[in-house]
DNA sequence: GAATGATGTAAGAAAACCTCACATCGTGTT
DNA sequence: AACACGATGTGAGGTTTTCTTACATCATTC
């Protein structure tokens, strides 16, 4: 028992339901992966695939801007929470991804900055668990 | 908190997606919805979307036919053990389907025949929970 | 008011999917 | 053996969806 969050990870939707899913257009997923912020698999043919981490990080993506933040900044701040993602086949903790210490301030100053939600260290929000049971 | 149902049936899903989780050509997908063993949705421009529920379905198909059972056969199964599906919006409990007795007859017959599994009574199998957590 | 950042939009090409039709391949029947 | 039938393969021709690239727009900031 260790392959569901595999499955999570899983490409399996094509970009017209990720808009449909999340609101966002082609074009926003699109610049956004152009960024770094999502990296979707793509099929033998080109096109981009989404995981359910995908259409996640996604709903992440769009509260954020909303709350001001843009791409460097959402970019920082998956840094630091996105680390046991993958895992994968290495058993060995991987040390912290390494910040340098102007970004890791940056970084705090505007979670603080921007209060609310994100407290919970690894803040997952826009689960997608109320898509599925 | 009721919902978690609805979104199972949530077409999401393209037929090359499908296909892949299934192990089912595209041929064999059609030919089973052309025989009504399913019902995708479509999309705006005449695409098949699958939900979960369609996949569960096709994975049962599948099963069935391996031990012989032909279209018609898995039709009539999916009529008795389908019901719980579309309770929707109606409160009341629908009345069973209507079945004729020699339909039901041979129904039983052959559950009985290929013994094994579909004892649940509602038999539900290839459950995608196998994709997801 | 000129950069910059996020998004809209259009063009042209390619992938994925559609339907329809015909072919193939077993299995069972005559 | 020849046939019929059920399930699936395959190909043609057409439409939808997605891709990349490039330029436009609209706020915000300096």
């Amino acid at each position: 028992m260790e392959g569901s969050k595999i499955r999570r990870s899983m490409p399996l939707f094509p970009i017209g339901i990720v808009m449909q899913l999340t609101d966002l257009t082609a074009r926003q997923i699109r610049y956004y992966e152009e960024h770094q912020l999502i990296s979707p698999a793509r099929s033998e043919g080109n096109r981009r695939m989404f995981s359910l981490n995908d259409i996640d990080r996604l709903l992440e993506i769009k509260e954020l801007l909303d709350k001001g933040v843009n791409m460097a900044g959402i970019k920082q701040l998956f840094l630091v929470t996105q680390q046991d993602e993958q895992p994968e086949n290495e058993k060995a903790r991987m040390p912290r991804k390494d910040l340098t210490d102007s970004e890791l301030r940056n970084l705090l100053r505007s979670e603080l900055l921007h209060a609310g939600r994100l407290k919970q260290s690894t803040f997952r929000h826009g689960d997608m668990s109320r898509f599925f049971n």
